[in-house]
RNA sequence: GCCUCAGUAGCUCAGUGGAUAGAGCAUCGGACUUCUAAUCCGCAGGUCGUAGGUUCGACUCCUACCUGGGGCGCCA
């Protein structure tokens, strides 16, 4: 591209002028306010070239002018060097353009991108929205970038939390199912989480009560013991327990897979804890038998991390049932042996920092090489005004509600505004609210959500993104079939910094991908979009005087259109023709 | 207590060693007989948590402190 080019001519300039091989001057885009196209700073070469900052600027625009033909002016303030590059050179950079990515050679490897990971005990939240959207959008990045990518999950499927919402439709479920009440199996399962808990603490108030302390009212409840007993029969594989668990679970994958497919994500491999852990515990005890971790009187299996600077850390318990780790040992494992990847990312959000370097740590002390090729991609967690959600206090955010309701604000809008557009544009208008929303915020930061303030369709949003592109296809229905780039015999401010931004479209995706951050993409496709904004807003397209205008204005607009829907598609989202 | 992440406009966020720190929302004022006004233009809004340090140059890097989130379970 452009700064490629010009970087390289500078390089060699310097070394012409001052002896020094392969220095490489900053060179960035020239800010707003001041004239030129690229600025490149020049104070680091200073103390080599003994001169002031204005004299070595001066020298090497000189010799710029000189050898480089994309240049055709200079300005020098301070020490910064500003350039004007000729129209002829940007019309050449945007008629070459596209948005395919150069590949990397030397990386053919598949990236694995786990994401989602529900348990099977409710529905999903707003939290896993968020990590929905980052890990598709993350996968989707690479892919561009042109990376083998498997998108994969792992679902929590067992233990003490699942049996809950087990017993407590045994007990109190009446043999109702989600087809009888009409009711998403995962909302179904997931209220017998909730009545299991207002059961259980009526329980222990009772006990407490009754004169026993808190402690030993919560271990003493019917309902805490009957769940105990339904763990244990579910490890000893006992007939009717798995035929509840499996009837269950498979209600909330129903209803997941309806959530999924809403919110636009999927997977090419579901991985099971229920299958996994066993391995996890194999593994264990292999690594026991090498030594790798020891064992306690009581028979639990521990690692010791202390070399390292963390702690002590319980692989087994001592009746050699599996810990929460167990299982991600035997899942790390399987999957390498599923796929040889040469990557796997983890989007899992920040509480379990910890978790993670306890987990790759393990793998390494084990001996996989692979190990460091492990990623944690950790976000910041959805907090409300009132901080976290809890579902204790009611205060989730439902992610069946929330579509919904986007859904709903969507058409609202649209119909006040006199332009009803039909279902399918109404979900198209508000997901793209929702992601972009999401996906705009730096993944590392926890995201505030009110739901008072509702999410925005104005502004920096991702409506606005949409009706730019919907302008652009209005046009382009106007015009007829789009032609190929005319040349004009000058481009217009607004044209020169629109094709600036564009050609430093790619740039951006590889920067996303490299710091894993759709967020980059994001805001960098709404900076797009409002330049092109403001120049449809000074320059008539149709109407332009000249007809090779209009078909030059023609034909950038619907390159600026095809890149909204490139980037559109990897923060996943889609684009309307109508809006 | 220890570890870790974050603190930028009233609110939500950009800014990843360069110039006078930028957007959106909210407020106020303009622009629809025109290619879609979910748009555009303008006004106003800041001791970049605090104090030191490194550097030609610090919102950005280092140190300490303050405030907030998260973690430090034989929970997941």
């Amino acid at each position: 591209m452009l700064d490629k080019q010009i970087s390289q001519t500078i390089t060699t300039i310097i070394s012409e002028l001052y002896g020094a091989d392969n220095m490489v001057l900053p060179l960035e885009k020239t800010p707003k306010e001041q004239s030129g196209d690229f600025t490149v700073i020049i104070f680091p070469i200073l103390k080599l070239a003994k001169q002031k900052p204005e004299d070595a600027a001066k020298a090497i625009g000189d010799a710029l002018i000189k050898s480089c033909d994309i240049i055709e002016g200079f300005e020098v303030i301070k020490g910064f060097l500003n350039l004007r590059v000729t129209d002829q050179a940007l019309y050449e950079a945007i008629k070459k353009h596209d948005c395919s990515i150069p590949k990397i050679a030397d990386d053919d490897s598949t990236y694995l991108v786990e994401y989602s990971s529900p348990n099977t005990n409710k529905p999903l939240h707003l939290g896993h929205i968020r990590n929905n959207l980052i890990g598709y959008s993350i996968s989707k990045i690479l892919q561009a970038c042109g990376h083998r990518v498997k998108m994969i999950q792992i679902i929590n499927d067992r233990g003490i939390h699942i049996c809950k919402s087990m017993l407590a439709w045994q007990r109190f479920g009446n043999e109702e199912t989600p087809k009888s009440t009409n009711t998403k199996g995962d909302h179904f399962v997931g209220k017998y989480y909730v009545e299991y808990e207002k059961q259980y603490r009526k329980e222990v108030k009772e006990l407490v009560d009754q004169g026993l302390t808190q402690e030993a009212a919560e271990k003493q409840a019917p309902l805490h013991q009957q769940v105990q007993k339904m763990l244990r029969d579910w490890e000893k594989k006992d007939p009717d327990t798995r035929d509840l668990w499996k009837k269950m679970n498979q209600w909330v994958y129903d209803g997941f897979d309806e959530s999924y497919q809403r919110l636009g994500v999927s997977f090419d491999k579901n991985y099971y804890e229920s299958n996994t852990y066993l391995l996890g515990k194999q593994v264990i005890a292999d690594g026991l038998a090498k030594k790798i971790f020891y064992q306690k009187e009581d028979g639990s299996v521990w690692v010791d991390l202390t070399d390292e600077g963390l702690d002590e850390k319980l692989l087994l318990r001592a009746d050699g049932t599996a810990v929460y780790i167990t299982q991600d040992i035997g899942t790390a494992i399987e999957r390498y042996q599923d796929y040889q990847f040469g990557h796997m990312i983890y989007t899992v959000a920040d509480e379990q920092d910890y978790h993670f370097q306890v987990l790759f740590l393990i793998l390494k002390k084990l001996g996989y090489p692979w190990a460091k090729n492990c990623y944690h991609l950790s976000y910041g967690m959805v907090t409300l005004p009132s901080g976290k959600m809890k579902s204790r206090e009611g205060t989730v955010v439902d992610a069946d509600d929330l579509m919904n309701q986007m859904h709903q604000t969507a058409r609202s809008i649209s119909e006040s505004r006199d332009t009803p557009q039909g279902d399918s544009i109404y979900e198209m208008i508000g997901m793209a609210a929702l992601k972009y929303q999401l996906l705009r915020v730096d993944p590392r930061k926890t995201v505030l959500f009110d739901p008072e303030t509702s999410i925005d369709f104005h502004g920096k949003t991702g409506p606005f993104i949409q009706y730019t592109y919907a302008r652009i296809q209005s046009i382009i229905r106007k015009y007829g079939a789009v032609k190929s780039y005319t040349q004009p015999k000058s481009l217009h401010p607004e044209e020169r910094n629109l094709i600036k931004k564009a050609c430093d479209y790619q740039n951006q995706v590889i920067q996303a991908a490299k710091q894993k951050s759709p967020a980059l993409l994001a805001n960098y496709l709404y900076e797009l979009v409002k330049i092109y904004n403001g120049f449809y807003q000074e320059n008539p397209i149709l109407n332009a005087d000249k007809q090779e205008t209009t078909q030059f204005r023609v034909t950038l607009s619907h390159h600026i259109a095809s890149i909204i829907e490139h980037a559109a598609q990897l923060l996943g989202f889609d684009v309307p023709d109508h809006m």
